[in-house]
DNA sequence: TAAACTCGATAGCTTAAACCTATGCATGAA
DNA sequence: TTCATGCATAGGTTTAAGCTATCGAGTTTA
């Protein structure tokens, strides 16, 4: 049995005709009418009565058209829904964020996401860069903004934007006095941490060229909220990404932040995605999108 | 699109896995993959994100396989209706009757038919043999049951059986002595008859070869019941059909029916249907039945 | 009563497409 | 590096859906 059978069984049904049928159907009267009879056989019944003049539909014929309209109604239901979904810019895209990105992203770029794809239906999970590549790779997501190289095969990346840190201390700190901060300094100072997994805990070390600093565990934040209100307690000094900086900063818990004279003092944000990911063109057009919402200063090249 | 394509669709988004899709669908995997490629261009969306070690649907893919699962279903309901649909002794058989043989015949034939065709629903229409025949042509009845020659091209007829008419008189009638009535002193009686449209009324005035009597009109009845209560009241004979007879009438209304000398003084008793009608062979056995149950001495050899 | 007409069925052929086997190619594991 | 896995591609075969032409039963018209 087939679509194109119940199709000619409905137009037999409605017309009472096999001619005037198999015009409806754009087919001859012969392959109608055999078609008819084939699919007859293989149903073991009689779906018209054929007496001369007249053609009637058979009890179980008028029942089987009535439900093979149904049928292909829904067919048509399936075609129309494919039709929606090739339009990569509609539906829901499920996005990730690592938590040092999130705060100060989410903010520049939801509404500028919201005004070029008016169709879509953005989603945004904040986490550690692991779970978001696992998530990611499990089809959980259809993206993620992370600042690591994701090294998993099977996925690949667009850049976002290459972002700076700055070193955040209190404003009486004697560091705060430079315009710029000597990535040689910070070895002598106390940093303040986030807890494990979070890529800016190891990158910021990595500045620092340090290793874990033995004792100090106790200091460690799960947001960078937490740590800057740290470092205006005096606890210590810490590295900020330059998106995360704040204006009410050195007003409120009395934070200073400067540049460091170390260009390669920087993370680069980007997206990745699965490689077989259907939609990608739709990702690289929010990629964009995203880089222009960016501050111009922070923005690479692209891809 | 197809109903093949739907089944691969939702063999692939169950398997998660082309090879062992195309394996549950008894084609090769290249047939498959082809397949479903071809579907995704027609549609145009990926209906699977095919990364290389794994296979998954995309939303739309997801969506659409859901649906496919339900279209399939129904499409295997339609085929199962068929299959039930195949069953000639099962469903609604729509019969109608004249009225001079329903009252006699139905008490005979329903509890036969009912015990050999114990998946039939039989419904019954009584009512003038012109206004079945037409809706016999139109569909609406699957067989008539009549005492005369439906002539009407497209329709066929199965014998049941041959009826004589026997002469119904009151006790005291002065015929009443005779063991066998002679057609040719139903001459001088006053005959009562029914309204014109029944064939008995003909077939009475046939087998007495007689004309409309004028000025009898006012004595026309529209059932043989009524009929047999004017002959009981006196007010003239008729003729009624043996299958008919009933042995509370000698008691009750004090009326004797007496046979005619005339063999052909009869009537043949048939079940009509349209030529094209898909299912004679049910008929054939409803005619059979029919005659089991019929006094022997009327049926005839049959078909 | 014959001729024309209607309409579904049949015959014979053509073409499209579904299917197969064999092979390619990319990716991940040993 | 080699092997294994798994989907895609290539080329050829077969099924079946399609066509035109024609038949034949049953009506209608002349």
């Amino acid at each position: 049995m087939n679509l194109r059978d119940l199709r000619y069984v409905c137009a037999v049904a409605e017309h009472r005709h096999f001619g005037r049928a198999a015009e409806a159907c754009h087919v001859s009267q012969p392959t109608l009418s055999g078609q008819i009879r084939k699919l007859e056989v293989y149903l073991g019944v009689d779906l018209f009565e054929r007496s001369n003049r007249i053609v009637r539909p058979t009890p179980v014929g008028e029942e089987i058209a009535a439900r093979a309209r149904i049928l292909l109604q829904q067919a048509a239901e399936i075609e129309r829904l494919a039709q929606a979904g090739r339009d990569p810019e509609a539906g829901a895209l499920r996005l990730g964020m690592i938590a040092t990105v999130a705060p100060a992203l989410l903010p520049l770029c939801l509404p500028a996401l919201r005004r070029r794809f008016p169709r879509l239906h953005p989603g945004f999970v904040e986490d550690l860069t692991d779970i978001l590549l696992r998530r990611l790779a499990d089809g959980e997501l259809d993206g993620a903004v992370i600042a690591t190289d994701p090294g998993d095969a099977g996925l690949k990346c667009l850049p976002l934007y290459s972002e700076p840190f700055l070193v955040a201390m209190p404003k009486d700190h004697p560091l705060a006095t430079a315009e710029r901060v000597a990535v040689a300094d910070l070895k002598s100072v106390h940093l303040l941490l986030l807890t494990d997994g979070h890529c800016l805990r190891d990158q910021a070390l990595e500045v620092c060229a340090m290793a874990v600093p033995p004792g100090q565990i106790d200091t460690s934040a799960t947001s960078l909220e937490t740590l800057v209100n740290l470092v205006g307690a005096g606890l210590g000094l810490t590295l900020v990404p330059a998106l995360s900086v704040r204006p009410g900063w050195s007003t409120d818990p009395g934070i200073v932040c400067r540049p460091l004279d170390e260009a390669a003092a920087r993370r680069e944000v980007r997206l990745a995605y699965r490689t077989g990911f259907p939609r990608q063109s739709l990702l690289q057009q929010v990629a964009a999108t995203i880089r222009e919402v960016v501050p111009t200063a922070l923005v690479t090249p692209g891809e």
